[in-house]
DNA sequence: CTGTTAGCGCATTCAT
DNA sequence: ATGAATGCGCTAACAG
């Protein structure tokens, strides 16, 4: 079967395309007597307005794209209902792509993102990127960009994240007052900024109270490789306590922790920034700041539509909220 | 700055459009000379062909859609890495959609997706769909469908899963195997043919063997509330060994029996179907059948892609294949 | 209230 | 080897 177009409509009725166009539209000009011809037409064959006509008339797409390291179990699963639960409704939809923590691949699909004639983008940038000289042609042709979580400082983009340094200097301190001294820190790949500002605070938490480090308070891991993260932890018989950047790293040292029979958190005390779900059902439950990947995806996309729709070219910095959630194991 | 478009191109060269768009295509009829003038401006200016334009002019959209229940942390993030492993250079994207569990708005998804003149869809149904008449048109205008993970049989459609009744079967085997002759099923949404087929499965091994059993058995949960859970592992006690459905189910019986502090198999022997994910870094390892949501999305998106290209009508059932993996929950 | 015309960007005839 | 003309489906300006 065929799918059926305004012209058939209107031929089976002999009336002009625009007629019908206008019809559909619920516009005021029409008879009440031809939009019921008309409607149900539609209905009979079950017309649909082809969206890539009608935005290409328009001159607009309707699409906005994601590109994302890669679709994790933890943070990006939560962050694409948060896109989806603003989108939903918007008259925009989302297209999806993941660069595989690739520049190369980074690149290649914002072109073609462009080659889509997107209005929009959400960028969470790979592992080695650095800067951003490969978003000028959107930038050139005003085409909005929020990068969320993992950004890189550019005075020409928007960011919508948490507050790294201070999240971190939170989660640490938590542990501090409850009288630990000896901390260890797990860090992600130290190349992201996310990674240098979530260690800074550390440090930061660390230094308020006087508490001395080296650097062997401060495991990076660029890949989280179990067996080796066990190795580490296994040496950490001098600390008490752990902090941990991110759900990748809190499963792995929660792992160790217990396969070692240390319990927590007597022997090893634990905290770690999270979206909320391994510490859920780690037993015990862990302390955590709340990093809420619905939140970010949520508050970036309402950002990237205003953007859209108002050309509002003020460059901002959304910081979410977060929360520190008392768990078991601190 | 405004996008160019093949128009000005030829305006700049005083060339036609015609001509620069077979430049642009490497077309054979071009000489070299004008190719090189065309790409350089091209180049120079930003040149992106309008996919839209041509996807419109070409009557094919190059957009498939992925519905989804929701996108949880478990398969549905393998899954869309999977899609997308598989999508990656084939000049097709995805535009994703979430249906929140709910018919109406699978409904609602399906008939927007075709605004979009998708040519394909990923469909997971919701827990709420029992057949699938909104799918008719989809079904009229030749466009085709895969099924995957959460199916419902209709003789129209081509699915893409595991062997649900096999795999339960298989599990609950490995458990009987090792001794244990009171084994409990925890299953989710009792309406899901999955669920009923996983049920099947279970119940299937325990007759092999010869194993009584009732109602008692089999625990389902609509929504897997943490709560309710715990409340139900407590109660436990006759039983030696738990068979989970699912990993959400998992991650909370887990839970449950470290939080009663029985240990793991003594107490208690666990075994799952998974994504592969928890088992690894819940302690002990869980032994779990791997239901790999990465090759699920890959395979069902192969076979989407050979159905809209060959216009390969056959409808298929494809299996993936899972794999026993051994942990140390059992 | 309705019809005619035009054009979004592109690729494909059919010319030359 | 290049150009002119056409139309994909839709809507908006203009005309009546």
């Amino acid at each position: 079967m065929k799918r059926i177009t305004i012209k058939d409509i209107a031929k089976m009725l002999n009336i002009s395309a625009s007629t019908v166009s206008r019809a559909l539209g619920d516009h005021p000009d029409v008879s009440a007597h031809t939009k019921k011809r008309v409607k149900e037409i539609a209905q009979k064959f079950k017309y649909k307005p082809n969206l890539q006509a009608r935005y290409f008339r328009n001159k607009h797409s309707g699409l906005i794209a994601i590109i994302l390291p890669q679709i994790n179990k933890f943070f990006s699963a939560d962050f694409l209902e948060g896109v989806n639960a603003e989108l939903f409704g918007s008259s925009y939809s989302s297209i999806l792509f993941q660069s595989g923590n690739q520049l190369n691949q980074e690149k290649q699909l914002i072109d073609y993102c462009q080659s889509w004639a997107i209005e929009g983008l959400l960028l969470s940038v790979s592992g080695q990127t650095a800067q951003l000289d490969h978003l000028n042609t959107l930038y050139d042709f005003d085409i909005p960009v929020v990068l969320v979580d993992r950004v890189i400082d550019d005075k020409r983009f928007s960011t919508v994240r948490i507050d790294d340094k201070k999240t971190s200097m939170i989660a640490t301190e938590h542990l501090i007052k409850k009288g630990h001294q000896k901390i260890v820190g797990f860090f992600g790949n130290p190349s992201l900024q996310m990674t240098k500002q979530r260690h800074e605070g550390f440090i930061a938490a660390l230094d308020k109270y006087n508490i001395k480090h080296n650097e062997e308070n401060c495991l990076f891991f660029t890949e989280t490789k179990q067996l080796e993260i066990i190795a580490k932890v296994k040496e950490l018989e001098n600390y008490s306590a752990i902090f941990c950047m991110s759900d990748e790293l809190l499963v792995d040292v929660h792992y160790a922790i217990q396969s070692l029979s240390w319990s927590i958190p007597t022997d090893k005390a634990l905290v770690s920034i999270s979206d909320g779900n391994p510490p859920n059902y780690l037993y015990p439950r862990i302390s955590h700041i709340k990093h809420s990947g619905f939140d970010v995806g949520k508050t970036a996309t309402h950002l990237l539509l205003s953007k859209i729709r108002s050309q509002n070219l003020k460059v901002e910095h959304v910081k979410v909220q977060v929360d520190m959630i008392d768990g078991a194991s601190t």
